[in-house]
DNA sequence: CGTTGTATCGAAAACGTTTTCGATATCTAT
DNA sequence: ATAGATATCGAAAACGTTTTCGATACAACG
């Protein structure tokens, strides 16, 4: 392959270790014999082996990606590319290599965590999409390489995680939605072993009791954020609760899969039904109606992860939490809810 | 950190080459002690230092994934989302690491192709969203280390590509406006630095020429496959055409683009325009009237990316070209075109 | 002139593997 | 019993760096 440091050193006519100096910027090496070997370096076309340089640091100056299901699930899509943007935007700048796995649940059974950093010699590691459940979970905040968890809030010494705000964020939809006189609101939340459904479920109960009104766990129907749940969700909750006004949905795809469901049966948005989402995807602008939703700043989100964990790594910081906040954006599914005749 | 191989064999009172055959599954060893040996690993949790095994063996069982453009064009999120799960879930089923880079034209100019790879040591690479006349494309053809391009159809000892077949892809669309009566065809190209957007004109044209109709270059607007761009075109080709009846677009998002605009100048569609785009990404099939457009599969791509990379790599394959059969999906934007009175 | 300090450099160890080469012991065939 | 084949193993080199430790030369200082 390409000359070694062995090479550039006979050619220049001194020992590695010069030339390991000034390829280093170390300072005591003579000025002419460091511009003397860096001409070398320069003809030579000489790149310094990144793996020679790990195994002797001990480190790859690379952090891992581990993703969970991601080509599985269609609302990950919407969700995770930002995210992964703005993380491998981030730790480029900052001098990293990102690598990138996917796992499930079921792999997460054969190959514990630590099994795996250790084997791949990441320096750190960044987590997305992975199930309050999953094994990984809690290994991982146990790990003593640095990590940070997207939207699952634990912490340790060496764990950070960053989220937006969920309770807010679904605090926001609802006291939207109760402001526009709605009584009855409806909740499709995602699956209980993601963290943001506990905090969504949260927020949504906080602006129903601070508006005195009661919080009722027959108005909440746990989907998993995809299209098709969002619909049967909204037939479960109509059904059950013929008056309901809204709908607050944990995704913008299941709030899409509402729509389609609504639009088919010829109930009109925000006519008969208010409808706000969660995320503020590509889509939800798009839609017709489009769509009221929280909106998350994914990008963000990626590249605060990304600067946590490197500071983790270079300036030993502990772990700490990091929370986004969210932000309503008002469309054309919210609308003011009519008070039916029966009230007179 | 962990135990290392020299752990192991004092453990198991053998020398590191005899731990070091059982782990590679050598033949020459006692299965008393290969037990032994295995129990020895198990104890202590032991597990390989790749970067060691790299330095040795001088390969990193590692894949480069360089795309240019990540985080920066919207048509990309969703061209390249599914590319790159294929290419991820083909990668690791096959026993390689998958790292990510991005870069940018300005970014190529400034750290030549050759300095990335033998830099980052990877064993092969994958390269998506590249222009034709970015420096990295002609020093991939030359390059030693193998590759793979997606959508650049060059190939070398040492460079395969995979795409769709984009000459069949704009053939099938305009045949099928030709084939509802549509005789004056607009087409909404992508920019000219990509090799599908000179494939999808050559489409384009033997599919008109083909009927008997000659080619009019005036009839195609160049953009940049994003939403904007396609209102543009319309606007554009509309002006200069005021009885055009259909226009073809290289994307999706552009015939998105198109549609609002045509929603908001009251132009319904496809009465008064029929419209078909390119890719059938998610929105396609969303937007109100649902698009007719040239599915890519895109994550089959990856997967067929990633899977000749490693036959190039592992079993010497020289390089050559896969190209996957588009498919037209009708669907509501395409209509008969009704003659105008002016022809009796 | 001797001593100390500084600037500049090189030899060699270390990182954790794989692999080559050879050594020993056991087995088979004559 | 002996020669050769085979099974099993270990010593050591190699991969390409970084870093420690010390060596040398020369200037400055008393």
């Amino acid at each position: 392959m390409g000359p070694t440091i062995k090479d550039v050193a006979k050619a220049a006519g001194v020992s590695i270790t010069t030339v390991s100096r000034v390829l280093n910027q170390y300072s005591d090496v003579n000025p002419k014999t460091r511009t003397k070997v860096l001409k070398v370096v320069e003809q030579l076309g000489y790149r310094p082996n990144s793996v020679a340089r790990s195994l002797v640091m001990n480190r790859t100056n690379t952090v891992g990606l581990v993703v969970s299901d991601l080509s599985r699930s269609r609302n990950g899509h919407h969700f995770m590319f930002d995210v992964l943007c703005g993380i491998n935007d981030r730790v480029q700048e900052l001098g990293y290599d990102l690598v990138l796995f996917s796992t499930s649940t079921t792999a997460q059974k054969k190959t514990p965590y630590l099994d795996f950093v250790r084997q791949r010699r990441v320096d750190g590691v960044l987590m997305m999409g992975i199930r309050l459940d999953d094994p990984y979970t809690h290994e991982v905040v146990e790990a003593s390489v640095p990590s940070v968890l997207i939207d699952v809030p634990l912490i340790s010494e060496t764990c950070s995680y960053v989220t937006t705000d969920s309770v807010v964020g679904a605090k926001l939809a609802v006291e939207h939605l109760l402001e526009l006189g709605h009584r009855r609101i409806g909740f499709v939340n995602g699956h209980a072993q993601a963290a943001v459904s506990k905090e969504r479920l949260q927020g949504y109960r906080i602006a129903l009791e601070a508006a005195g009104m009661a919080f009722d766990p027959e108005l909440v129907y746990y989907g998993n954020f995809e299209q098709e749940d969002g619909a049967n969700g909204t037939a479960e909750l109509l059904r059950k609760f013929p008056d309901l006004s809204a709908i607050f949905f944990a995704s913008d795809l299941m709030a899409l899969g509402a729509l389609k469901y609504l639009q088919t049966h010829s109930l009109p948005v925000p006519n008969s039904l208010s409808i706000v989402g969660y995320d503020d995807i590509e889509l939800a602008s798009l839609m017709q109606p489009a769509l009221t939703t929280v909106r998350q700043k994914r990008y963000e989100m990626g590249q605060s992860a990304a600067e946590t964990l490197i500071r983790m790594l270079e300036q030993n910081e502990k772990g700490r939490g990091i929370v986004l906040p969210p932000e309503l954006v008002v469309r054309e599914t919210t609308g003011v809810h009519e008070e039916t005749t029966s009230d007179i």
